[in-house]
DNA sequence: GATATCTGCTTAACCGATTAACTTGCAAAC
DNA sequence: GTTTGCAAGTTAATCGGTTAAGCAGATATC
């Protein structure tokens, strides 16, 4: 029952490996394999069930069909349904990938990108955490086919796919002022990253525009998966009396604030209005539904695949930056009943 | 910038290939080579970061220290948590985790199986779909090792890790009826996978125990993701108007019924009492918390990797069939105030 | 002084493919 | 009758490591 390779298959028919290689890669044609010989070939192999060494073919030829999928946390929601995508449309393209996360450390990013580099992955679609700008920078000197996504390095030009944070954020904060809520508040990550950053900059100017204050509530990322996180947001919900809708940069940020708000009594939305970034399975059966800014999770994984496969297979060495917009599913939740 | 290899690293000090191998690989000692010489080399080996190349490496031993994690949707809230996991403890191990979703298709498994044998993977965690019986087979013919993961097949000796599903029912159906709920009606899918039928008979035997007639819907796999199912759901309930109660065998079909229900006007737990299987991160936020069996998500990955590691490093041909108990995480949806 | 042992390496086969360059025999061309 | 052309392959190097076996010189043993 040992694994059958090229050369047991050539043995076999008394010729030599290189035959069956060509009979096997389609090339029998071009390298004038009668067409006797190739057809018993392909017969043996199928009833046999030869199956080539990848290891030995991706030596040889450097490639592996193989992508690593960079991201900050395979558990969380919004990266899962990522993968799901990836993993789709890579299967059709005959890629397989190979996942890791970087719980936002750089030192563990830089490990996995070392590692994926030594396993000679094809390509790489990297959600990169604050720090790894030098590694960035290596990938481009080896000329590594990869994509940024969801958040980018201003300082380092790259491919990059992501959404329209800014823009998005705008309409979110114009969607409640056009409810009537006026005294609104931003609970977001104190991340310096991009997207955090557009979110937070997009608030701001929008508050500006009608002449308001932005109130801005910064949670540490290493409290905010925590649940004592709660007592925190209860307590700034109550310092800001005037409050009159919350907007909360991430969906695990609502979640807990969704608790707080519990906690404090507050109606949604007529206490208070309620608007988060970045959907989640709950918004649609929590009572009452919560509005939220909805990530075009499919176009950016088609994009993502799309510009990477143009690197791996033409070897384009072109920046794309695409920025897809996203939509605000209004629902309960910043909607006063008139 | 071409990547350095073995053979320039011997070459730059004059020494053989075999020389470099043995110092990079820690037999120094063993395989004599001179202290001097291996600091050299490892001081050099450090400052030009060179990476050994994992094809060749693995080409040779036959290692690879990949895992395949081969689940029913990487984008599933339940196997994208195992995937954390699973990954945390591999990392740790230094393997490395690719990753494919069955999509609960048998020809997808079987295909997939095939692609990652080709890749010479050390290893499988499999969640296994109906009807892959045969390369199951296969690979304990080729002696590869793997784990099977949730669910099994009562035909074929394998090794497996899952939960106690029959005693968890029971377990969750007793408490109903601790609550005072007496017509318990049990949704579920109608698949003959393992750790379904035994939700099913732990709910039907604890029925039969309290001389209830057992009423079960059963939801055709391929509908249960649509949300369409909702009116059949609602349908349902509103045709047994005795019930008081209902036990979810999956989150996502309790997602489905909360909203029937909800549009049915149901007031949980009074009108009705809801229990499902596997949590949810919105159970907890409903209103009412939802009372869920918790699935041991992260001893179970444990379990899975030491079975796996020691398949794939001591050469163990042991079968381990681990069940892991749950856990009912009581919540307001089955608690009648009293 | 011959033999054994140890030190510090080297040699070369091997893993399983791919692929450029070459060979061999036969038919057609001139 | 020699050259050319083509069909149908073969040869052997190569990718980048690993590892069993070998070897030369120095030192220890008897």
């Amino acid at each position: 029952m040992a694994k059958l390779s090229l050369k047991d298959i050539a043995q076999h028919f008394n010729i030599s490996t290189a035959t069956v290689s060509y009979i096997l890669n389609g090339k029998s044609v071009e390298k004038r394999v009668s067409l006797q010989l190739t057809e018993s070939v392909m017969e043996f192999v199928k009833k046999h069930d030869y199956k080539p060494n990848m290891l030995a073919k991706g030596l040889r030829t450097g490639k592996t069909n193989v992508i690593c999928l960079m991201v900050e946390e395979i558990a969380d929601h919004f990266f899962s349904a990522v993968a799901g995508h990836i993993e789709t449309l890579a299967y059709e393209k005959g890629y397989k990938i190979i996942y890791c996360s970087t719980k936002n450390d750089a030192a563990r990013a830089k490990d996995l990108i070392k590692t994926f580099e030594q396993q000679n992955v094809d390509g790489f679609i990297i959600v990169p955490p604050t720090g790894i700008e030098e590694e960035i920078r290596g990938l481009i000197k080896s000329s590594t086919p990869f994509v940024l996504f969801d958040r980018y390095y201003t300082k380092v030009k790259t491919s990059y796919v992501g959404m329209d944070n800014y823009e998005s954020s705008v309409k979110a904060v114009e969607h409640l002022f056009s409810q009537g809520y006026e005294n609104i508040a931003f609970v977001t990550l104190d991340s310096e990253q991009t997207q955090m950053r557009e979110r937070l900059v997009g608030y701001e100017s929008t508050m500006m525009k009608h002449q308001k204050t932005p109130i801005v509530k910064s949670v540490q990322y290493s409290k905010a998966m925590q649940s004592n996180i709660v007592d925190e947001m209860a307590q700034f919900i109550q310092s800001f009396p005037q409050l009159d809708a919350i907007f909360f940069a991430t969906n695990y940020l609502a979640i807990h604030g969704l608790k707080a708000l519990d906690k404090l009594h507050k109606k949604i939305p007529t206490d208070i209005g309620v608007l988060a970034f970045d959907d989640h399975a709950l918004f649609e059966v929590y009572k009452p539904t919560i509005t939220a800014v909805t990530q075009p999770i499919h176009e950016m994984c088609i994009q993502l695949m799309s510009d990477l496969l143009e690197k791996m297979v033409d070897k384009s060495t072109e920046l794309n930056n695409v920025i897809i917009p996203a939509t605000l599913s209004v629902r309960q939740s910043s909607v006063k009943l008139q």
